[in-house]
DNA sequence: CGCTTTTGACCTGCGC
DNA sequence: GCGCAGGTCAAAAGCG
């Protein structure tokens, strides 16, 4: 099996100054032996090099967005591949934000070799290990723990630990390989043992407000943490079996914890499709992970592997663990990788505009009761008057943290490919649940991450705009986390 | 009065 | 088998 790289670049633009902000890259791994770079017109766009299409069945093994600060314009869609090859071997490591969905040895393109083509040797690799990564980066790689802007406070207190004594790429990931094959055996020997998805995030409330309606039914002090686990079923069907436990972090009280488990078996509000899309990615994922035993085995890629241009964050904002009797995917909420950079960056690299965040980006988790509807419509109002789908695409969308600019870019360059085969290949990737799941997931994240909690229409409008533009062949693609849509899934066709 | 929360008891799974 | 910890139950209390 081959790999695919797809590369998506989102632009960013700074309303005021009108000077082209950081870009976006995302690398899509397949099963097929592809190398695309996607560009199309404006701000999103696309074209597709396909060097080679031996398939187009394929499935998405890993999903990054880096940014990556400007690159130069170029005078061809060839000559920008060239120049992306290129890109992937400079590239500071530390310039990058990274968000991932997938499965991946994270051994994205760390030498020209690498691309398009992969060796067997490390198509084996992409195989191991089941990654998700939002960001966070930063924590991580110790190359200057001196770094300013990054605080060790907001590093979630789990990797914390495990980074005071793996400070070094090397031997974390040699942790993370290793704890990683003993999940993957601890999955197949529990196959029903039902898979959580726990959410950190910053709250001041005794619970997240996530959409749905819960009933408190127990209370525990668990091991470990003074502070009381609650636990809470969902109401919103009789017969629902989705339970969740929410709890503060001992270390930072204003963390809240929240572990979700098991599927709604009934319709969900808009408002609550959000961050269940996002978990349950992270459950198909995991499920990906645990069933997938008629395939080679998966396993994180050695900590020796020498071969990655990139180095293989695992995040700090997600792990996987089976170490209690579930295998549970964390999500961290609390480190966004728009603060983080932006920390790290505004003071030193950019101009003073970039130093205030869009109105959504003070949104925050509801302080009220998980139902609240006035919670609910202050967010609503907030959302409207700030983030129409103008505004949103005109405000170097949502601000995210900009790299220090070295060129302007925006190339226009028309594709030197058929409509068809764009389309063609538009249709299949987007077509893919695991991609559109994925991709789901990781805007929703990001976009939540931003605003420092679920701002649905945000994220809707944020990530169908976006997807849109994309892949303009996909036939108005939309996701939908909207408040006010009907429909309950979080990604469908129009 | 009905719904929700609290809280101690009980159940279950796991490690030793 | 025992102890521990996580999770659930259900009666009592609280609240609108």
């Amino acid at each position: 099996m081959s790999i695919v790289y797809i590369i998506l670049f989102i632009y960013t633009r700074d309303p005021k100054s009108q000077q082209d902000g950081g870009i976006y890259k995302l690398y899509m791994h397949t099963s097929t032996s592809e190398f695309r770079r996607i560009r199309t017109q404006g701000h999103l766009s696309c074209d597709f090099v396909s060097q080679e299409s031996q398939s187009r069945a394929f499935t998405i093994l890993n999903l990054c967005i880096y940014m990556l600060p400007n690159s130069k314009s170029s005078e061809s869609p060839a000559q920008e591949m060239d120049e992306t090859r290129e890109e992937m071997d400079h590239i500071r490591e530390d310039d990058l934000v990274a968000l991932c969905l997938g499965r991946s040895s994270l051994s994205v393109a760390k030498n020209k070799d690498h691309l398009p083509k992969a060796s067997k040797q490390e198509d084996d690799s992409l195989n191991q290990g089941l990654v998700l990564r939002l960001d966070g980066r930063s924590y991580e790689y110790s190359g200057d723990q001196n770094d300013a802007g990054v605080s060790k406070s907001q590093s979630p207190t789990k990797i914390e630990e495990e980074s005071e004594t793996d400070q070094k790429w090397g031997s974390s990931i040699g942790l993370k390989a290793a704890r990683s094959e003993e999940d993957e055996a601890l999955l197949q020997q529990h196959p029903a043992k039902k898979a959580r998805v726990a959410v950190r995030a910053i709250c001041n409330g005794p619970t997240m407000n996530d959409g749905c309606q819960w009933r408190k039914y127990g209370q525990k002090i668990a091991k470990g943490n003074p502070c009381p686990r609650a636990y809470y079923r969902c109401t919103m069907s009789t017969s629902c079996p989705v339970r969740k436990h929410v709890q503060r972090c001992q270390e930072d009280l204003s963390i809240l914890l929240t572990t979700y488990e098991g599927s709604h078996n009934h319709g969900l509000p808009p408002a609550a499709t959000a961050m269940a899309s996002t978990t349950s990615a992270a459950v198909s994922m995991l499920k990906t992970s645990s069933t997938s035993t008629s395939q080679p085995s998966l396993s994180l890629p050695s900590a020796t592997s020498a071969t990655t241009k990139f180095p293989p964050f695992y995040a700090p904002n997600t792990t996987i663990s089976t170490s209690q009797s579930h295998p549970t995917i964390t999500l961290d909420l609390t480190t966004p990788s728009a603060y983080s950079h932006y920390n790290k960056y505004s003071s030193t690299f950019l101009p003073p505009h970039h130093t205030t965040y869009s109105p959504a980006a003070s949104l925050n988790f509801s302080a009220s009761s998980s139902s609240s509807s006035a919670s609910f419509e202050h967010w609503r109002n907030q959302s409207i008057s700030s983030s129409s789908y103008a505004s949103l695409y005109n405000r170097t969308e949502l601000q995210l943290p900009l790299m220090p600019h070295k060129n302007n870019f925006i190339n226009q360059t028309q594709p030197q490919f058929s409509i068809e085969k764009i389309a063609d290949a538009t249709k299949e990737i987007t077509s893919n649940p695991s991609f559109q799941s994925a991709l789901a997931a990781a805007i929703s994240s990001i976009v939540g991450k931003k605003s420092g909690g679920i701002a649905e229409t945000m994220q809707s409008q944020f990530a169908t705009s976006h997807f849109n533009s994309i892949f303009p062949q996909a036939g108005n693609l939309k996701f939908d986390f909207s408040p006010f849509a009907s429909s309950k899934g979080d990604f469908r066709k129009l």
